[in-house]
RNA sequence: GCGAUCGUGGCGAAGUGGUUAACGCAUCGGUUUGUGGAUCCGACACUCGAGGGUUCAAUUCCCUUCGAUCGCCCCA
């Protein structure tokens, strides 16, 4: 039997690979304005990182993981998420040292064990950007459009942007009671799930979508916040207007890692099955300190390609082509061959997209390649043309066949467009 | 970790306990020994994800395993 990939993970191949560069490339352009710098971190970290990081309890660090021990009996993981490793890196390069606010952002794959679905792998890419060193509120609001900006610019519509606070955790601890006084007389009406998220992490179970009248009442987070929380979040909703990021509040937005103070916050879209995050973030203000930096504060999000990718193929946006075949050689007999192989790298050289055919095929059979790979121009050169120093260039979508000087094709085809 | 459905040539897709495994698309060749996108003709699966079992006989029945898709949990 031969060998197939491991499961949860894919081949990008061309064809596919197209959406891919144009999300990135996008991205990048995206975060250009923004002013924020490319990182790039390691694909694996020490397991500790993660484990302080994204936090001991979490579902990820859990049982998710990819860990294994190196030769040198050192644990090592699989990163799975891009945050943890942001951040280590620059506390280690200490580029907190820096007088400015560090903007960073950073692409690749991400690893986590679980069973895959609809747009969720096991190696996974995401998007993302952090920025240390500032808790002004104009920081999470910039954040936040900047990860709308790249789904605007790529042409997709109706991601909605939701945002709430999920305050710091003193004011979070005592939210935390309040809701498990309200819910613990109701555990027996509770579904399943929810009696046991009550236990490892109350505040989802707001999240619920069986037994949502069961919330009647409930406490809510914002309810509990202290000043320095509400007006934070006052700030960032107000800058978030100036502007005009549609938003909307969800109270109950809760995210599964651990890092996250003040503002939380997440990108939906509809029409990609069951799951309609397609990317988020928030704050953490005290994680650059538990990896054992010097306190300084953060905010990030990630987006899932895959899952942007998969809205794309929904909404049927338009992929730009790039690198599509100018001129497709085709020469005949053995001298005209041979002035083919010259002329086809001269071409490459001057910029022109050309392609040959490799297979010893016939002219008929060479032709249709050309047609089958779209390309412009079609360029003929046998005994007869090469007596007259000249080559028979075909456009194919009229038909129309010239003869063109061997020295000029590259001008002629750059002329013609 | 749990559940459902599924796994036949490059792709899509039929099929049956038993002599040659439909069909469509694509590909290649021919009709035209230097010209594509149309038509016609022809070629193209020692084999039905893998392993084992039942049987005189299995692609078709059973078990195991691997994988895919979708959902739960969780998350991007």
């Amino acid at each position: 039997m031969s060998i197939q990939k491991p499961k949860g993970t894919q081949d990008f191949l061309p064809g596919s690979v197209e959406t891919w560069q144009y999300i990135e490339k996008t991205a990048r352009d995206v975060c250009r304005r923004f002013h924020y710098k490319e990182i790039r971190t390691p694909i694996f970290e020490h397991t500790e990182l993660f484990q302080r990081g994204v936090g001991e309890t979490t579902d990820i660090v859990e049982k998710e993981m990819y860990t294994f021990q190196d030769k040198g009996e050192r644990w090592i993981s699989l990163r799975p998420e891009g945050t943890a490793g942001v951040v280590r890196a620059y506390v280690e390069n200490k580029l907190y040292g820096e007088p400015d606010v560090s903007k960073l952002y950073y692409t690749g794959p991400m690893f986590r064990y679980e069973q895959p679905q609809a747009g969720r792998y096991r190696q996974f890419h995401q998007f993302g950007v952090e920025a240390f060193g500032a808790t002004d509120p104009a920081i999470d609001a910039e954040v936040i459009a900047l990860g709308y900006t790249i789904y605007q610019e790529l042409g997709i519509n109706g991601v909605r942007v939701e945002v709430n606070s999920v305050g710091n955790p003193a004011s979070r601890a005592v939210y935390r009671e309040a809701l498990l006084g309200f819910l613990l007389p109701k555990k027996q009406l509770l579904c399943k799930d929810c009696q046991s998220r009550m236990e490892r992490n109350p505040l989802r179970v707001l999240d619920c979508k069986v037994d949502q009248h069961h919330f009647i009442g409930v406490p809510e987070l914002l309810d509990y916040l202290d000043e320095e929380c509400l007006s934070h979040f006052a700030a960032v909703k107000k800058h978030l207007a100036d502007m005009e990021i549609p938003y909307e509040v969800n109270p109950r937005l809760v995210r599964g890692l651990d890092y996250y103070t003040h503002t939380a916050f997440e990108y939906k879209a509809e029409g990609i099955g069951a799951i309609d995050t397609i990317g988020g973030g928030g704050r953490y203000n005290g994680l650059v300190g538990q990896i054992g930096g010097n306190d300084q504060p953060g905010i990030g999000f990630g987006i899932g390609l895959e899952r942007t990718v998969l809205v794309l193929a929904a909404q049927e946006v338009a992929i730009p082509k790039e690198g599509e075949l100018q001129v497709y050689l085709i020469g005949m007999g053995e001298a005209a061959e041979q002035e083919i192989t010259k002329l086809l790298y001269r071409l490459r050289r001057d910029g022109i997209v050309a392609e040959t055919d490799y297979l010893g095929r016939k002219m008929k059979a060479r032709m249709k390649s050309a047609d089958r790979f779209q390309a412009k121009y079609v360029a003929i050169l046998g005994d007869d043309e090469l007596a007259a120093g000249t080559i028979a260039v075909k456009e194919m979508s009229t038909g129309e066949q010239t003869p063109v000087p061997l020295t000029q094709l590259t001008d002629w085809i750059k002329a013609r467009g």
